[in-house]
DNA sequence: GTCTATACGGCGATAGAC
DNA sequence: GTCTATCGCCGTATAGAC
């Protein structure tokens, strides 16, 4: 409004576009620690200056990666939802592991713990997610589930999209106790409420 | 053995103690990564070098402090199963939200993402819970539950100890999307499996 | 509009003085 | 057993070159 208005690079500009790139590449790499505005110029082979240019604060560059990621996700979530109905779960649950395995949704979440300044744009990125899901999950619910069926569409989604992230939270740190087990119990559900093909996922696999 | 084996402060000193119980308070006000020497030092009212004396690295800091932490944890997990075996459940169940508030928990999850010293110790805590856990429940199974009762008694656990940490997390980064349904349906679940008493428990509920 | 150069204070970590 | 000095990183701000 009536500041001095900083310069600053436009958000069209390909050198940005690169730049997240490497910001990507350090986050998968090394977590979101090892993202400084020192790193991603050598990575991007230019000097911390000009990322400074582009994203005056690392807050600024991990709001930017969000964003950029999750329009990403949102895109691939949307074409996914349009396969035949009978397969929602499913779908649902496949997304839901590929999300998780990627560990940027780990390292936002992690991220978002703690910086401030992109909890927010964290939480409108899975809100969005979670609402696209449940549109397409209420339109095609049949009322029945684990609990005998008293779980409303909400909970069910919330069950099929946070297992995957809690067991890939825990895996990351070690942990594996009784994992498989309960990925086995969720895809016999998921396998004999539908079309009763045996599944083969492992807890181990990765994805996308 | 061999080596030079650097000077270091005791296990047993009272300012040790001290110092974690400043650790403790700047991560769960300002999450780990506030913990730096010169941080804890200011707190405890000593120099940053006498903090460093105790604790060579920072990953030593949080070492110690997981395993203060699950040392205490773990004692009050085992006073707790002593509860009557028909509220085994409902003991966990409880148990695990109280872990999942306590944002140390979350902190040190976030904290094993990346910091790999810390990783093992991390692990191992989480596992000495879950197989405390386990025990206590082999010995009480009905094999009742939900997804028709095909869940193993891991599997199960799982569940009751996942579903808190999963949904605590995403409160902490502002996403409440059908998480009172979940919480709903569950307690419902453990409520009639029991006594059939109603349960009334919140997810915006904190404790211990 | 893009980009570089430089300076500041705070950080973890080490070696070594008291 | 306690504490200081020092090193090379870091985020950030600013001034100015092309």
């Amino acid at each position: 409004m009536a500041g001095a208005a900083r310069r600053f690079g436009s958000e069209t500009s390909k050198t940005r576009d690169i730049l997240l790139d490497c910001v990507e590449k350090l986050m998968l790499e090394q977590g979101y620690a090892a993202v400084t505005f020192r790193a991603v110029a050598t990575e991007a082979e230019v000097t911390p200056g000009l990322v400074q240019y582009y994203f005056r604060t690392l807050d600024g560059i991990f709001s930017a990666a969000i964003q950029r990621y999750s329009e990403r996700n949102i895109r691939y979530l949307a074409k996914a939802l349009d396969a035949p109905a009978e397969d929602l779960l499913q779908v649902i649950w496949e997304y839901s592991w590929d999300e998780a395995a990627s560990s940027l949704t780990t390292e936002f979440m992690a991220l978002g713990n703690h910086r401030k300044s992109v909890q927010a744009e964290i939480a409108e990125a899975t809100e969005r997610v979670r609402k696209l899901q449940l549109e397409a999950l209420e339109k095609n619910f049949d009322g029945r589930g684990p609990f005998g069926g008293n779980l409303t569409p909400g909970a069910l989604l919330l069950l099929i999209s946070g297992i995957p992230k809690f067991l890939e939270l825990e895996e990351s740190v070690g942990v594996h106790t009784a994992h498989q087990e309960l990925v086995d119990a969720f895809e016999q559900f998921l396998g004999t409420k539908n079309s009763a093909q045996p599944r083969k996922r492992s807890v181990r696999r990765r994805a996308r």
